[in-house]
DNA sequence: TACCGATACGGATCCGTACCGATACGCCAG
DNA sequence: CTGGCGTATCGGTACGGATCCGTATCGGTA
């Protein structure tokens, strides 16, 4: 997945010789995604981002036309699973793990979805490059690691939490910043599988 | 803050004898709460709240000196406590009941939430207006409600999840729209509570 | 007579485009 | 394979248009 013009709106798709290299893409894309945690989306311009990071903002209308199609690919270009990787044989270690892992990138990823959380109900690219890029990898990889609890028989086929876990794991993550003022942290998350998630699964 | 009037809800701007009715302030306030909604808390805009009412900028701003204050206004005196209002006799159908409430509010609270969301990380006055007007009531009776269940014995006192409820019911909330693009409603909040809240209390 | 609504105002910001040299890439002659 | 040329893209800047800020002014009115 080299960032060759493959996704890029060129003019007419012909055959661009950008000067712009994947290092300096990323800095644009890395620059738009802090402005837009900190300062929120609406408050993101192309004249921040193109201050912020030293070039024009001819230069970012060439590649990209929309700033909500400038962020739908920052999105997309960082697209990660951080769930698939867990797997430490048992259910209850794999969600304590996706806690522990929750709350880690809570301060990031939690922050980008409160600031985006709004403009992806206006934009379909945006919304759809959002669940894209940090929802449905992890979701699939939630679900990845329940399937493996099942087969396992550590928790029952037809448990109805079972649809619910995911929303668990997220609604947390989204809540405790309206409850209590401050991010979730991993012992947070940890503390919050271990009394809620475990037990009306039959763990522990 | 200090308000002469102080039985009803006047505007701050204390030793002034406005001629705004009660009724009409409601209408700027309902009015800047709806924009918020539908635009977002960024996109609002004195001008445009003073359009959309009929008013002039002169009145919004002699009344409230900038918007975070206007807002934060707005917002106190939306406070309900739809929560403190439920009393079934159990646990399991305070619970339920409380689902059904919160699924019913969900399109109206919850898209406030997400616009305003990003916004109180960034002014403590709007923050502290939202939790007291719409956070705070609703937790407290929420507390009540799990107390009465605790007091009739229908959970014990130390259940670890018993912390967590708040979390859970505002977690689905916010945490369903990210998942599946949707607002949450009465009967998806309802399955959720019966499905993964009281179980893990032990009722039902 | 103090407040309301309406309007005008200067200042500020950002949009999206256009223009400008300078640069570094792609291509081809040698 | 190499060197050099043509040129598209770069960063910088300027531009008109648009919007909103927050204030000031004014006539009307309860």
């Amino acid at each position: 997945m080299t960032s060759q013009d493959a996704d890029r709106p060129g003019p007419a798709g012909a055959s661009r010789r950008s000067k712009i290299t994947p290092e300096r893409e990323r800095e644009f894309f890395d620059a738009v995604l802090e402005q837009i945690r900190t300062c929120g989306y609406d408050a993101v311009t192309m004249e921040g981002v193109a201050a912020s990071t030293r070039c024009s903002k001819s230069t970012l209308y060439r590649q990209w036309r929309t700033k909500p199609q400038f962020v739908a690919a920052a999105l997309r270009s960082s697209a990660r699973a951080r769930f698939a990787l867990i797997d430490t044989g048992t259910l209850a270690g794999d969600l304590r793990e996706a806690a522990r892992c929750a709350g880690e990138w809570s301060p990031k990823d939690a922050t980008l979805f409160q600031a985006l959380g709004h403009a992806v109900q206006q934009d379909r690219e945006l919304a759809q490059a959002l669940r894209e890029a940090l929802v449905d990898p992890e979701i699939a990889a939630l679900k990845e690691i329940l399937r493996r609890g099942v087969e396992r028989g550590e928790v029952d086929a037809d448990n109805p939490a079972l649809e619910y876990v995911p929303a668990q794991i997220f609604g947390v993550l989204r809540a405790r910043p309206v409850l209590e003022g401050c991010n979730a942290d991993p012992d947070y998350v940890l503390r919050f599988v271990e009394a809620a998630v475990l037990p009306v699964l039959g763990l522990e």
